[in-house]
RNA sequence: UGGGCUAUCGCCAAGCGGUAAGGCACAGGACUUUGACUCCUGCAUUCGAUGGUUCGAAUCCAUCUAGCCCAG
């Protein structure tokens, strides 16, 4: 029997992904990622409104009703690394980052991944709604879910062909209430709990507030890997100027850290019209704002490239580009420009084209490839 | 202190005697396994102040206050 590794959060999908592949005849080892609780969460139950479950103790509950071994790694040092120095680096660098896709990539996949074969298994497994394809060409890539509404293959871009080749995806074949109804059937005990949202780890909501607490209580650490604290530039927490395409200063910002491009609220400017972040200038400590269509732009760069379903990029190709979690995607055509540098241009201009987010390349239903879009000026033009 | 104008929600702004539009901002909620976007709901018993005329005034009158403009 093949042995597996389930990545359990004490969710619905992950629950019933254990239960799938138990079913297929895997050896099925429950774990779950501590990655950044100081302790257990509490989390409100739906009805009874008590403090009661931690994801830990669900996802226990979990693998002993379904009698498999379970077990708790700890990833916090991984998690804190690759995922919430990142997030706060970004935003710092006036970028907006994903750090879901940061946390598949270097958390999930890396890290248990290697501990997981470490311990004998074959495979790792999680619950996304995404399915793995092997293509005639002979490389893996992933599969949108068959339910596009809960399709989580752009947070996943980053993956290897290794990784892929060590890696199920059982739900990714579902739709999400024939899991949640599978759940019930086998009577999980998570069955009914809630979709899980917004960023784990900023459990307020409060980016700013967060990355703040965040500096003051890593800053020498943080200071040292970093050449932008060198170079006086702003530290995107200093207040700035909003300013108009024209450079007319129209406002006072509270830091960069606070805006993203697109961003309609929270700007405390009363122009008559609803205005919106166009760009973020970190040279200057400005945020550019501009009318509703004026953050439409048709192209973007993008680096840090992987590619799945082809070894490379040759040439142009024509696809669909994802550049944000919720986007649907946009005809677009895509041409590597230098090592590691890729022009996206899209057939209509796309909203809100923002650095740090990824774009995700995909032809029918599976991804090419994907990267991390760094700007949508032209290259090589300064302003 | 010679003349003229304006004062309505945080900002802009309808209203012109019949019992306070709207936009922006803001707040809350929905949506969302990233940031955003979007959607829904809420948001002046009160119209610079004080008197007066009217059945009834933000709307008419008087005085005061503040700001602006033109003349000094």
């Amino acid at each position: 029997m093949e042995k597996v590794v389930v990545g359990m959060s004490g969710g619905v999908d992950s629950s019933v992904a254990a239960y799938l592949l138990k079913k297929q005849g895997y050896d099925v080892i429950g774990v779950t990622m501590q990655i950044w609780q100081d302790e257990d969460v509490c989390t409100m139950e739906e009805n009874g409104g008590c403090c009661g479950l931690s994801a830990v103790e669900d996802a226990r509950r979990v693998a002993a009703v379904l009698d498999i071994p379970y077990y708790v790694m700890n990833f916090k040092q991984e998690f804190k690394d690759n995922v919430m120095d990142y997030f706060v680096h970004e935003y710092l660098q006036a970028r907006t980052p994903n750090p879901c896709i940061a946390c598949n990539r270097y958390v999930k996949w890396e890290s248990l991944l290697k501990r997981s074969l470490g311990i004998g298994a074959s495979f790792i497994a999680t619950g996304h709604y995404s399915r793995i394809t092997k293509l005639p060409n002979g490389r893996y890539t992933i599969r949108k879910s068959v339910t596009q509404a809960k399709d989580q293959t752009y947070a996943l871009y980053n993956l290897t062909q290794d990784q892929l080749a060590h890696t199920l995806m059982p739900v990714g074949e579902f739709a999400k209430d024939e899991i949640r109804k599978i759940a019930e059937e086998m009577k999980l005990p998570v069955a009914n709990k809630p979709d899980s949202q917004e960023i784990c780890f900023v459990t307020d909501n409060d980016y700013a507030g967060f990355i703040k607490k965040y500096l003051e209580e890593n800053d020498l650490k943080l200071q040292d890997n970093q050449s932008f604290s060198k170079d006086s530039k702003p530290n995107g927490l200093m207040p700035g100027n909003f300013v108009n395409t024209s450079g007319e200063i129209i406002g006072k910002h509270k830091g960069l850290v606070h805006y993203t491009v697109g961003q309609r609220k929270g700007l405390g400017l009363a122009m008559g019209q609803p205005v919106f972040v166009l760009e973020l200038r970190p040279e200057t400590n400005e945020v550019v704002i501009g009318n509703a269509n004026e953050v439409y732009s048709d192209h973007l760069y993008a680096n840090r490239l992987n590619f799945m379903a082809i070894a490379d990029l040759e040439g142009e190709m024509t696809v669909e580009a994802k550049i944000r979690y919720s986007h649907k995607g946009a005809r677009a055509t895509i041409k590597k420009i230098a090592e590691d540098v890729v022009l996206c241009t899209f057939e209509e201009p796309q909203r809100a084209i923002t650095p740090g987010q990824a774009v995700v390349f995909y032809q029918d239903d599976y991804i090419i490839g994907g990267g991390t879009i760094f700007t949508n000026k032209q290259i090589g033009q300064s302003e």
